[in-house]
DNA sequence: CTCCTATCCTGCGAGC
DNA sequence: TGCTCGCAGGATAGGA
């Protein structure tokens, strides 16, 4: 479900709902059987610490306290919503909740995921958390650059999309925005990675970016399931260029648009405009 | 190393 | 209407 976009707006939702600065009174666990097990530490060593900020890193949400990090991945299907004083709705118990995080003043945060393949991790705040130590460069920060692309690109054989999607090269990209990135800078997915030229490394840099800007601003995309923490959909889904959008015309030039997995995921382009 | 596939899990829509 | 099948926004282990 989420990528870049929609995990930056749970995370300005969080923020919204005055989660910084929230002091833990418990934290409950209904069902611990995630894709990693969820670890009873973290209900021993949460309550009273004061959480101090709530910080993305690729698609991974941080919630900082005093003496900790609670790392949180939300999947495919994962979601926060906050119920009690300041959150809504009060008791709506829903199938899948299975961590709730319940503090001082009453605001409850409810982890909701269906597929169960989300992650919540406590650590120590000096260490670094292993999901965090390969990942690769964040696409809205200055060292995402055209050249750093183009050099790193040199020699990959893979598909840029391929490329693109691997979290140790660049974080945020996931299936949607790889497809409207690639659409929007002229550049077939199947492309050997190492086969862009420097000019086309410029377009790609520019174009990850600007989809990735562009869908933060409309909330992310909707497509089945995504909300951010204040129940709010997406709208670029109603922007896609190319994402499931098979046999559909080409919104720049008509031609009905392709389709074919590529990095085990259905990928979508213009044979015409994409090259 | 690089690259690709299968896997984890539930829900939903398409097609019969 | 009711059933089965395939697929879904991600990450990762393991094999070639």
């Amino acid at each position: 479900m989420p990528e870049l976009p929609e995990v930056e707006n749970v995370k300005l939702s969080l923020e919204r709902l005055g989660v910084p600065g929230q002091v833990f009174e418990r934290v409950e666990l209904r069902r611990a059987d995630l894709r990693t097990p969820l670890k009873k530490e973290m209900t021993r060593r949460l309550p009273g610490q004061r959480l101090r900020a709530i910080r993305r890193r690729a698609k991974y949400i941080l919630f900082e306290t005093e003496d900790f990090l609670l790392l949180n991945h939300l999947g495919m299907t994962g979601s926060w919503r906050a119920a009690g004083p300041g959150g809504g709705a009060g008791e709506d118990r829903r199938p899948h909740d299975h961590v709730v995080l319940h503090f001082a003043s009453g605001l409850r945060l409810i982890f909701n995921d269906p597929r169960r393949f989300g992650l919540l991790e406590l650590s120590a705040k000096d260490r670094v958390p292993s999901q965090l130590a390969r990942l690769g460069l964040e696409p809205l920060s200055a060292e995402f650059t055209a050249t750093r692309l183009f050099e790193d690109t040199r020699r990959v054989k893979a598909p840029i999309k391929n490329f693109i999607m691997d979290q140790r090269r660049v974080v945020g990209v996931g299936n949607i925005y790889a497809s409207e990135a690639l659409f929007a800078a002229g550049i077939r997915p199947t492309r050997p990675a190492g086969r862009l030229t420097h000019k086309e490394a410029e377009g790609l840099t520019e174009t990850i970016q600007s989809v990735l800007r562009d869908a933060i601003a409309a909330g992310g995309s909707t497509i089945r399931d995504y909300r951010n923490s204040e129940g709010e959909a997406g709208s670029f889904q109603k922007r896609f260029a190319v994402y499931d959008r098979e046999g559909q015309p080409c919104r720049r030039c008509g031609t009905s648009l392709k389709a074919r997995i590529l990095a085990g995921r259905n990928t979508f382009w213009c044979a015409k405009c994409q090259r």
